[in-house]
DNA sequence: TGCGCATCTCTTGCATACAAGATACCCCAG
DNA sequence: CTGGGGTATCTTGTATGCAAGAGATGCGCA
């Protein structure tokens, strides 16, 4: 187990939506997890610092990133400028492709099926990975990885109540626009699509307190996964949450 | 010093090209360099490989990444997706935020003027950077950041010949397109300044056997940062680049 | 009760020690 | 002179130890 490995688990865990914002994650209780030292699990803590899904302060603990609503802004908007851009710039796709795109696609409607919300997630964040990587582009599809745990966290974070099936059928419909060679369709859709998962963001009150309070809010247990969450305002780093780790493994 | 001190220096260090593609940066010569343990080297190096900035080769020693051939493409698709993307989806620009655009490219100017290579390089890259900061996306900016640092890499790899008075004139057209409030031209601009760079990369034989003569090839001293070297080919690690890293200082 | 303060525990920050693999070097045999 | 093999050296990989700081706790006092 490597630090890489551990990295990785810990990005897929986000993208499972089984680890949230604020989570602590602590190095030793890490290092057991995996049954290292804790020089290898500062090693993959400090690579997901670079990366932006961790933050360290300073002889307190890691932690997961609560991203700001700015943050959260500028992170829908990066996925936009990408995604659509990547359509527009990509040559026409070939059958290989579209049918590994495809595959994802029933691979989605069978975690939708089964109701695995763990494996939901992770595929419907997934698939934009596996589009940039059809389209030719393994730099951007390693950015979009980041970005989309960074956009899964702001969904948790903002209780976004953007249902998955909405979302798989949406994937749908942009691979059948790509199939038709119509990009422009595509890319139409695409924004549309991130635009969509933004949207139902919790929108803040316009005030500029907004941040202070929000990162002020009381620490309440959320309800698994359901839409319309009481009272605005996202949550503090849990004081237990070293519980949750057990998603990791 | 830090991790993050030590890997922005070596960031900065690539941007002004002091740092060549291959470039071996050992833990040792770095601890001594920075007067800090392996330990803090390590975070740094760990950080700027998570970055695609350095590869470690097992055992073997760390190394500034060579992008391959179709690497550089996709630096460059990159590149062009997010600058043009982000200039299409901005708002029109308040006259503070085109007055640090300006500045930005005095400064540019008068490291032209003062033949400084080093701060002329970083400046021209820079630019983006700061295009991308103005147009309100940090997450962005930060990550052209890694990206020009890339294509800078690229440029020494391949002995791009493009040179750095006509970036300048293309970015003041960019910026006087975007103080018209002309995004579609700015965009253009943008996307044709990008492939400016790339069009000079020294083409490589459209050969199945490039990369790896490529990675064969035998070492040979650059002639500073001249037009126009005598055969294709990149260079592989510089056997005795330890030298190099007072560029770090 | 409420407040201030000392202390105690828990967490990261950093350095160092040692293990293990890769490479370079040298010596010897053919 | 060339090639093979053993060793010496150099580099990273991993664990561990200790220091320092932040928070939590508990106690005494007004």
């Amino acid at each position: 187990m490597n630090s890489k490995q551990i990295a990785d688990r810990i990005v897929q865990a986000i993208l499972a939506r089984k680890i949230t914002p604020g989570t602590r994650l602590g190095e030793q209780t890490l290092s057991i997890l995996f049954d290292c030292s804790r020089t290898l699990v500062r090693e993959a803590l400090m690579q997901l610092a670079a990366r932006g899904i961790v933050q360290v302060s300073s002889r307190r603990g890691w932690f997961v990133v609560q991203p700001s609503q700015s943050e959260a802004r500028e992170a829908f908007e990066a996925r936009r400028v990408i995604e659509t851009g990547l359509i527009r710039s990509a040559a026409t796709m070939d059958k290989t492709t579209l049918r590994r795109l495809k595959q994802h696609i029933a691979q989605e409607k069978a975690a939708l099926k089964q109701d695995d919300i763990g494996r939901r997630s992770y595929l419907l964040g997934d698939f934009h990975v596996c589009l940039a990587e059809c389209l030719g582009n393994q730099l951007l599809a390693d950015t979009l990885r980041d970005f989309t745990a960074r956009t899964t966290l702001i969904a948790m974070l903002y209780q976004s109540s953007h249902d998955a099936d909405q979302s798989c059928q949406e994937h749908i419909e942009i691979v059948q626009a790509l199939e038709r060679g119509d990009k422009e369709r595509a890319e139409q859709l695409m924004a549309e699509h991130i635009g969509q998962v933004q949207a139902t963001l919790q929108a803040a009150p316009a005030d500029p307190l907004a941040e202070l309070r929000q990162a002020l809010a009381p620490l309440q247990p959320r309800p698994q996964a359901t839409p319309a969450a009481p009272a605005g305002g996202a949550r503090t780093p849990s004081p237990t949450s070293s519980t949750y780790l057990g998603a990791l493994l």
